[in-house]
Parts: C-alpha cells; sequence; structure tokens
RNA sequence: GGAGAGAUGGCCGAGUCCGGUCGAAGGCGCACGACUCGAAAUCGUGUGUGCCGCAAGGCACCGUGGGUUCGAAUCCCACUCUCUCCGCCA
C-alpha cells in the first residue's frame, strides 16, 4: 500500500508547525493544523499498541507452525490469537480512520513561501522586478482585440457560443493559422534554444495526478470532471507532465529534467462570472506550451530565474512589451513557494495582462506527488524540486498579437518570427467584403 | 465488445497447484574490496521502500481493495492495468 500521508512529509510539519502556521497565514489559508498534530500523536499511540500485538501474533503463528498446528498446544495458541488479531483488526481499522483524516488535513496545508516573496494581501502589492519593449504608440484609438479579430473574421464568439456555449470561440482562417503558428513556434523555441524535451501527454488525467500536482482536493470545483469515469480535463500541462514521474526515484544524474508540452487547457472558472467575459482572455478551453522542471534541491532558485527568462524570450522575440512581477504572500497561491507572473501589454485596456506565471514549488508537488531522486548510490532518496512556467499561454498571445500589431486599416501585421509558419505573409488583412 | 494469458525488488525471473522455514532463489545491473602498471575477465562482500523507536529493534509492502485463516506472494471475491487472438473503429 502506497503511503501517502507518509509522503507529503509529516516529519515536517510535526517538526515545523510554526512555519506551517505562518505559511497558511500569509497565503490567508485555512486548514487544522492543530488538528492534524493532535491526530499525529493519536496514530503513533495507535501504532505503537497494534505492531506490538502484530509482533505477537507473527511470533505465536511461526510456534504454531514449527509444532505443528494440530497439537493440544497449537489449539490452546490459536484460540489466543483469535482475540489477537480480533483485536488487531479493530486498531487497524482506527488507524486507517487517522490516516484518511490525517491526508484530508495535509492535503489542505499550503506550500511555505520562500524568504524573498515579499509580504502582501493582493495584487496591489506585487512587486515589478522589470519591464521590457516600448509600449505601441497609435495615432487612431486602437481596438480591442475582439473587435480586430472579429471585423478580420477569425475570431467567431457567437458561433461557438451556438456550437458549445460562453467562453469559447471559433478560430478561422488566418486566425487558427496563427494560433497554430505560435504554438510551433514555443516549442521549437523552447526545444531548439532551451534545451526542453518535447511531450504530447494525455489531455486528461486521473485523480491521482491532480492531487499530486495541488489542484485537488482543494481546487475541485475550477477543474472540469468527466461523469462516471476518474477523468479531469487538464487545467494546465503541468499536471500530466509533472506526474509523468510520479512515485519514481530518478537519478541525480538525469536532473535536471526540463520538458516542455503544448495542451488544450480546460477551466472552468468558477467564481470568475462576469470577469473578462468579451475576449480570448478568460476562456473555458485555451492552448498553451508550457515548461516543467525536475530539479536538484539546491538548484530550484536558479532554475526559476532561467524558467522565467525562457518564458520572456517568447514576448521579446514576438516583440509584445511586458513586465515580470514578483508574486506576494497573498497573491502566491497555494502550491508555489516562489512565483513570477509575466504580464503583457494590451493597449485597448491600457493596462498588462498576466500571460504567464513560473513558479518554484520546491518539494511541495514532489511530497505529494512521491518524486525523488537518489543523491549518491545507497543513500537515501530525497525529494525532488519541481518548477513550471507557461511558455506562453497562446490564446492571451493572440489577443496581445492583435492588439500590438494593430494597423489603422484593420490589418494586423505579423510578427516577423512568425512569418515562416506563414509562407512569409506580412499581414493579416480584412475580407472585401467587409470592407 | 468476445476469448485467453499475465501483473513479484533497478531490470530479468523462480516461488503460487500442495498456505508456515519467503522481504522473497537465481541471474543481470550497480557499489566497494582483492588480483593488475592500468583495464577486461575472475573472485569476495554488499545492494528495495516506507513507517514507529534515543537505540536495540519492530511493523507494513509480492498490481489495488476486501475476505478466509492462528498464519497469505501463495486460497476466495471484486477492481485496475498489460499482452495475444477475434470483432469494431479515427
Amino acid at each position: 500500500m502506497r503511503e501517502v500521508v507518509l509522503l507529503l512529509d509529516l516529519k515536517f510539519v510535526r517538526e515545523n508547525p510554526a512555519a506551517v502556521r505562518r505559511a497558511m497565514e500569509l497565503k490567508k489559508e485555512t486548514g487544522d493544523l492543530d488538528g492534524l498534530l493532535k491526530l499525529d500523536q493519536q496514530r503513533r499511540d495507535l501504532l505503537k499498541e497494534v505492531e506490538e500485538l502484530k509482533q505477537t501474533r507473527n511470533r505465536v503463528s511461526k510456534e504454531i507452525g514449527k509444532q505443528g498446528a494440530d497439537s493440544d498446544a497449537a489449539q490452546q495458541k490459536k484460540e489466543e490469537m483469535r482475540v489477537v488479531s480480533t483485536k488487531i483488526k479493530e486498531f487497524d481499522d482506527q488507524l486507517r480512520q487517522i490516516d484518511i483524516s490525517m491526508e484530508h488535513l495535509l492535503l489542505s496545508l499550503p506550500n511555505i513561501p520562500d524568504e524573498v516573496v515579499p509580504i502582501g494581501t493582493d495584487e496591489e502589492d506585487n512587486i515589478e522586478v522589470r519591464a521590457w519593449g516600448d509600449k505601441p504608440q497609435f495615432d487612431f484609438e486602437p481596438r480591442a482585440h475582439w473587435d480586430v479579430g472579429e471585423n478580420l473574421q477569425i475570431l467567431d464568439f457567437p458561433r461557438a457560443g451556438k456550437v458549445t456555449g460562453s467562453r469559447f470561440v471559433v478560430y478561422f482562417g488566418a486566425g487558427a493559422r496563427l494560433e497554430r503558428a505560435l504554438i510551433s513556434f514555443m516549442l521549437d523555441l523552447h526545444t531548439k534554444e532551451h534545451g526542453y524535451y518535447e511531450v504530447f501527454p494525455p489531455f486528461l488525467v486521473n485523480s491521482a495526478s491532480m492531487t499530486g500536482t495541488g489542484q485537488l482536493p482543494k481546487f475541485a470545483e475550477d477543474a472540469f470532471k468527466i461523469e462516471g469515469a476518474d477523468l479531469y480535463l487538464v487545467p494546465t500541462a503541468e499536471v500530466p507532465v509533472t506526474n509523468l514521474h510520479r512515485d519514481e526515484i530518478l537519478e541525480a544524474d538525469q536532473l535536471p529534467l526540463y520538458y516542455a508540452a503544448y495542451t488544450a487547457c480546460f477551466r472552468a472558472e468558477a467564481g470568475a462570472h462576469g470577469r473578462d467575459t468579451r475576449g480570448l482572455i478568460r476562456q473555458h478551453q485555451f492552448n498553451k506550451v508550457e515548461l516543467v522542471k525536475f530539479v536538484l534541491p539546491e538548484q530550484s532558485d536558479q532554475e526559476l530565474e532561467k524558467l522565467t527568462r525562457d518564458a520572456e524570450k517568447v514576448l521579446q522575440l514576438l516583440k509584445l512589451p511586458y513586465r515580470v512581477m514578483l508574486m506576494c504572500s497573498g497573491d502566491l497561491g497555494f502550491a508555489p513557494a516562489k512565483k513570477y507572473d509575466l504580464e503583457v501589454w494590451l493597449p485597448s485596456a491600457d493596462t498588462y495582462r498576466e500571460i504567464s506565471s513560473c513558479s518554484n514549488f520546491t518539494d511541495f508537488q514532489a511530497r505529494r506527488a512521491g518524486i525523488r531522486y537518489r543523491p549518491q548510490q545507497g543513500k537515501k532518496a530525497q525529494f525532488v524540486h519541481t518548477l513550471n512556467g507557461s511558455g506562453v499561454a497562446v490564446g492571451r498571445t493572440v489577443a496581445a498579437i492583435l492588439e500590438n500589431y494593430q494597423q489603422e486599416d484593420g490589418s494586423v501585421i505579423i510578427p516577423e518570427v512568425l512569418r515562416p509558419y506563414f509562407n512569409g505573409l506580412e499581414k493579416i488583412t480584412v475580407p472585401e467584403n467587409v470592407r
């Protein structure tokens, strides 16, 4: 039996309750830490008793075997062991209940924020680390990307609504091409220039995978679940890719592992009613190229910096202005220890919008998913550190391109680096019938 | 969907009919040591994971979950996955 509870490293919580408590405060998370510690004590007491009983049973059963099971003495012992076994069963049942309760409590404890994370309550307290690019100057009023896209007849929201529902979109023609070009461009960049290994994972995952990366049990309502099956639509490629190595012990010299994966992503967007109702910003289904790393603990800090730079490179090559934000404790989220958001410039809204999120999960996901490495032959396996980042969200990139590259006549210049994916086409122009 | 076979340690693979001496033979791989100028070959030793415990030590794990039994890798039930053949299918 896989001891899920124990892989979460109860020891850490037991020995550092103050750190866990502070993390919960900083992240505004609620969890029953005291209840957990109490259960832990109960469990250990109970474990001691039941293991003694089991020792007795094992010993006596062996004796019965040796002296012959039909002897009188054996009959006597059998009688005694029947009682012992009943008791063991009772204790084991109690233990199982405690384990289940503890697992629930443990799974709802957030990761500990890195010490450099600024203390804060919401996005107002995030810190701008750097900004890149010059915002485009327009001598006309820049239009929102949905207007640009619909005018070009490359985005169709009404038809998506008919076919599926709200928060879906249909791409046509050059729009569909643009989406596909971006996916290819991003994958090519990360695999050829940044050393990532391409993966194409399933778009459906089981609950163990969702738990491993931290989507479950806390955020069940954010996911689309397949009715009648233990399957979820992936909210991000992070889930299938990180879980590739679930319950594995990697060799130290395999690390670091870099993966780049394209998947569609599916999010219920529960609690986002009325937000970003127009356009590509908040869809139930969107495409994303995700970067995932498995690294040595002592290297995760610098690996996050590299990962972030790798994601930034996409925007730099596309010449899209952006800024990098360091998330404050209150905006950090449940699983990361440290997180940078990349925010791209959207002229029509006169603001930056998140287009990538790069996180260091330290050993948080590794504990939940049982991902370890062996530092040295014969040494005890340790938890790896996992990181991931969008490299980057494709739908939002389309939005940014449509807005930043729009021309007064409604056409949109295709960023130079994408033109090889368009047979050299330089511009998406308004169809005749619209003009 | 139908018929059959299988799931054992890093890998291969015995053990399962006839329950106890099986945390599990043997081999490969790996580590250390010997031999060697060095290496290969050879020989020797070691080599799963987790939990409880200051320690000695103990407990659990042979796909998963239940059951029978004093005792289960071995018997029974359910489930999952893999493989082969047939059917169907992008």
